[in-house]
DNA sequence: ATTAAATAATTGTATGTACAACCAAACTAT
DNA sequence: ATAGTTTGGTTGTACATACAATTATTTAAT
């Protein structure tokens, strides 16, 4: 038995699937707490910063961005213009996406809370573990989706 | 802007919370699909494959287990039981968890698709990468639970 | 012994996400 | 030009999960 083994009495700890369940809920769990107190869940925080930093953005680029189905997407983009943070802009088939200036003056209080997330994360795993493990989940992500 | 960064425009890549959720979609995907022969979603699958593995496990334990809240374990338990897979003893505040027969039939097609799943990945991914990210976020997880 | 605190599990309810079906717009090929 | 196909987006619906409140059991403290 390999030493790095010890923790783990399951041998499922071995699977990917899980492990990346395991740590997104924990994660998310996390930012819940972080971005409590902006209002949001962090998902809707997520695609009020994505939008903040790409204006015009489309859902259907939103989608491929966060790993989120179109409908999702739809649900998220038309609850936060409900609430009056951003509107859809139609043309054609197409739609352009655009804080208001009540989604523009969140975006302070989101980036900090965002600020918080990170600090607070990388604290408990440490800084470079915890960048470096980001940069190989992204390169997983890569290649899986192509 | 370091090479790494290419890939990714935006700065919300570097972000643990937003990187974990998008592979744990990724691979939900593609659990879905591998364990969709044997009838199960893969979370019910987990429970299965996790209460054979450890007969008798209690519901708390296989929440902390699986990084899921009591509520949902009882919810995944219920309809295991509900279906004939697993059943309940409960003695005072505490209760155990068997398969049944009909469940320990399954184990081995679950255990197939499992596999299937792990080689799936590995493919894309690279096998030696696959398991030195899940060995990482493992490691993660252990000093964000304390 | 009796009360208080902690723990295991469950229930009602809400939310996030996905799938399937669909519509409308934009290409493509004849 | 027109029919078929692809693509962006939305809707109805279903499911997985979480939170808050609750019950029942166990442990701790007086």
């Amino acid at each position: 038995m390999h030493p790095e083994m010890t923790k783990c009495e399951s041998k499922y700890c071995g699977c990917l699937y899980y492990s990346a369940n395991a740590l997104a809920r924990v994660m998310t769990r996390m930012a819940e707490e972080e971005f409590a107190s902006t209002g949001f869940s962090p998902s809707y925080a997520f695609v009020l910063m994505t939008v903040n930093a790409q204006p015009g953005i489309q859902p259907k680029d939103l989608s491929t961005h966060m790993q989120l189905t179109p409908s999702t997407v739809t649900r998220l983009v038309e609850k936060l213009e409900f609430r009056g943070l951003l509107k859809r802009k139609i043309t054609g088939r197409s739609t352009e996406i655009q804080l208001t200036s009540k989604g523009q003056e969140l975006i302070g209080v989101i980036e900090k809370s965002w600020g918080n997330l990170y600090e607070r994360y990388s604290n408990q795993i440490g800084e470079e573990e915890a960048k470096e493990l980001t940069q190989k989940m992204n390169d997983a992500l890569d290649k899986l989706t192509q």
